[in-house]
DNA sequence: TTGTACGCGTTATCAC
DNA sequence: GTGATAACGCGTACAA
């Protein structure tokens, strides 16, 4: 394709490319007339600006982002709705980008800020920790979504928006073991693992140890690195492994729903049930927990409120210049049908 | 941030600014030594070159784009994986990009194809027809991964790579009839739907027709517009009315996955069971469809396949010039525990 | 091996 | 209300 430019139409137009552009951006100081015989010609030869260009040239652009760190998170739909729905709201533009669970968001944030002109950035999932100097060189607000990260430097140069997962997978445990459960296994990350998976673990512990019931190190199984993290194939191979083991327990934490449900069916495989023979319990609240059979007990992070509450952050930084919050929402305890009283069998 | 550009950084390192854009982009005609210092003040500044500027410089980039129709189209995780890879394999850079439902891929298309100067596009998912201008326009190979679509003006400007609805539709419920079903119910989109949707409906009612069983248009139960198309939760709520009007039905076609896991769900709370009630079947062959309780029966499109022909269809016609094609891939029929013989109760 | 000069397509600025 | 001009940051012929 001939790439058709706006001299090109602004020759047809007998015009000069300043007026095309003033036709074309709705600034004022342009006749009527001269505005729809442009749009037209526009329109007949389907002119498209040039997006590089126009950022190349811009200063500014009113503009924001969300940048998502893998594609497991079963929030994104929601996130994107939600940063859309916002954006449009305050009439800046929006740009949605996932990030490869290889790659720091962070640079990635500086590549497309100077691409776009960002005014603000949201990371949605991501890493505990930021670089206090990149923070520094991209100087526009980020607002990490569902991880309470912080600056490298200590200084609050980002805000956060999140749950505790270490008190909310506490709290997911204990309501357990007031259901009578002491042998309650977990299928936790690998070691190297410095994300949530390591915090929900760390809950776990918190629980049993007000609980006093002794860790039993056999009952912490490991996913599979080699399958995808937090998949429903990973629950399920390694709930497997894990009945086949012989060590006994009579209730399961499993934390991802996805997870959980691939844990359920492994059990089923083996001709046991959910909750008679084994209590399960989740992480995360998808609907899909909730309409699975039996449901699952879980815990559920208010995505849509954490995600509004991102955005009015990040636009209270851009617009009024605040400084960087932390706001921690509660989780909430999903029970279903996938939990009941410890039974001696 | 004040944007550090190539000059500063060739200002400092006491060069040109074209020689700091050779050692950015590995280009010949440098010395080790100039190439190595010049990187050392690249990584001590962070600088990071501006992608717009580049993009409008640039004549071509060998990238290409896939563009995603919608968020719930479940293998877009799928989709992204081998799109980057087979993009990686082949030294070119990969872009993916969501399109909003109520966005026409074709214009996105040739936005971001001006700006980042594409040598070709996936639409995955996405319409039925393309206007034929545009396409012209747009001058870059098409492929349409998971849609058989067509040119406005009906010649070949666009390949597809896709499973014909009508015909896996079909075999999905001639296997029920096979079972003994004769009242098959259906939930189906919205009337004005010109999607995929229908094309599954059509293969309902040729199904039917070839089992001599004549249509029963209060069995044809349409999806809650109000709700999110092809969700969990709508799945639940169009079944839930279905069950409570009484009519009766030994088998339901629900063309997704996860709107039939909603509707065992709603089976479930009517104290009814899957299969032995009702047999339900699915479509898509989701991982969740598999480890469902019970396991759904359902078609699954092998798109990991048909991923990796439109990227290999694409890529010839990017480097060697060929003709656009049409491939059809079988479906694969995948029997669960959610459907059982007819039973006269 | 390195540097100079120019242009990619657009918009901001200022003059008319 | 409109146009000429410069500049955004970079890559590429071509010259040195």
């Amino acid at each position: 394709m001939e790439n058709i430019t706006i001299t090109d139409i602004a020759r047809m137009c007998g015009v000069s490319a300043t007026t095309v552009s003033r036709a074309i951006n709705n600034n004022p100081g342009i006749s009527r007339s001269t505005k729809e015989k442009i749009q037209e010609i526009i329109k007949e030869y389907n002119y498209v600006p040039n997006n590089s260009a126009r950022n190349l040239k811009r200063i500014e652009s009113d503009s924001i982002a969300v940048l998502a760190k893998g594609i497991s998170n079963p929030y994104i739909s929601e996130m994107i709705r939600i940063g859309g729905k916002e954006a449009e709201k305050r009439k800046y533009s929006f740009f949605f980008q996932r990030v490869d669970d290889d790659e720091n968001e962070l640079d990635v944030a500086i590549e497309l800020m100077k691409e776009k002109r960002l005014k603000g950035i949201i990371f949605f999932g991501g890493l505990f920790e930021y670089d206090a100097h990149k923070l520094e060189q991209l100087g526009v607000p980020v607002v990490c979504c569902t991880i309470g990260a912080k600056s490298s430097d200590g200084k609050e140069r980002c805000s956060s928006v999140y749950v505790d997962d270490i008190v909310e997978s506490y709290n997911l445990i204990d309501y357990l073991c007031g259901l009578g459960h002491k042998k309650i296994a977990m299928i936790t990350s690998p070691d190297d693992d410095e994300s949530i998976g390591k915090l929900r673990y760390m809950g776990y512990l918190k629980a049993l140890e007000k609980h006093q019931i002794p860790v039993d190190f056999d009952l912490i199984a490991k996913l599979k690195p080699n399958l995808d993290g937090y998949s429903i194939k990973n629950g399920y191979m390694v709930t497997k492994e894990l009945l086949s083991s012989g060590k006994e327990f009579s209730a399961l934490f499993v934390p991802s729903d996805y997870m959980a449900i691939g844990a359920c069916k492994a059990i089923f495989d083996e001709g046991k049930r959910v909750p008679e023979d084994y209590s399960v319990v989740g992480y995360d609240g998808l609907e899909v927990a909730e309409y699975y059979n039996p449901s699952i007990t879980t815990i559920r992070q208010p995505i849509k409120k954490m995600a509004e509450m991102s955005l009015e952050i990040l636009f209270q930084e851009i617009e009024k210049g605040t400084a960087p919050k932390r706001i921690v929402f509660d989780g909430q305890l999903l029970i279903g049908q996938s939990t009941a009283k410890y039974q001696k069998n």
